[in-house]
DNA sequence: CTAAAAATGTTACAATATAACATTATAGAC
DNA sequence: GTCTATAATGTTATATTGTAACATTTTTAG
């Protein structure tokens, strides 16, 4: 995913994206020789619905309606799944997951996430990364996993003037 | 704080950095005609104790040993204020909060936190800031809140060989 | 002193997450 | 195919983190 198309454009097949998701997650699951139970499956679709962080206890609503025990074991540990593999992120200032588009190379996240509609989205800018490293070493300091969650508008809501009336 | 001393040496003189802390806390809730109380002082003077986050159940368990009716809006009310003004922050990742050393001016927070004791050090390297604004700036998103928290090693835990073994 | 405002006390509960153990489904050996 | 080990899920209970709502106390200002 490169800079530009960080956030979708309105004619954006999200049909196409979320199943080309789902298609990837598939081979890298079966490479990895661990199973994309149709639970995890189903959670890691619809973590991909809206391109936007959803929280564990909502994806478990939805659950609930579709099978008969779900329970917040179910969908933690489908999380856990994916979280591991690398095909859901957790963003920690919301307590809630949002679909990798790039899960084959591990990295730790860098997200834009819009205070007005909630549509967030994934970068992995380098230079971050290496201002970042470059700073911390200055400090002395080791970095292991940098977390970015940078809060803001995106493109449409502030184009529509949206996050202040 | 520059990067150099962004984590304290050994020698550093604890007790006169607290007490220092609490004194700019005190000056700038005067400037701006808030209060300081003694609640208030009392739970800033123990995120700034140890250099690390502190949970909000761990404030409250010092300060019900301390105070009749202590519970949970205790803590989270005087945590709100400290927050409002700037004295300290909340780390997501941690769901903790930590003091800040330099309250007077606005800033998001870029923070490094050691994995193996917790020792946590805040930057304001605005050489990141700008790294994340141009890259959101690029993805067309309005930057509101950069929120930024790395885990890793501190300097005494890397050099001790902390954190793999 | 008195009234308004601010701060704190108190009770109850909401939201997020995990522990522990039982059951079911899957994969590989035979 | 059957059996067995392992992985996955079901189930119940509980831990952790955070708020809502209203009562009481303290502080400020007239
Ligand atoms: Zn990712
Ligand atoms: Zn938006
Ligand atoms: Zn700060
Ligand atoms: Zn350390």
């Amino acid at each position: 995913m490169t800079l530009s198309t960080a956030f979708m454009d309105t004619g954006h097949d999200h049909a196409n994206c979320m199943e080309s998701a789902l298609d990837r997650a598939s081979a890298l699951c079966g490479e990895r020789g661990v199973r994309l139970t149709p639970l995890r499956r189903r959670v890691l679709e619809l973590v991909w619905v809206g391109h936007k962080p959803l929280g564990a206890y909502e994806i478990l609503d939805t659950l609930k309606a579709e099978r008969r025990g779900a329970a917040p074991p179910t969908v933690y540990r489908a999380l856990d799944f994916l979280l591991q593999h690398g095909l859901v992120h957790r963003i920690e200032s919301l307590n809630s997951f949002v679909g990798c588009p790039d899960p084959l190379k591990p990295h730790g996240g860098q997200f834009l996430i819009c205070r007005s509609c909630g549509l967030t989205a994934e970068l992995n800018d380098h230079r971050i990364d290496q201002a970042i490293r470059n700073s911390a070493n200055q400090a002395g300091f080791a970095v292991g996993r940098p977390m970015i969650e940078i809060e803001g508008l995106c493109p449409y809501c502030r184009d529509a003037g949206e996050g202040s009336p």
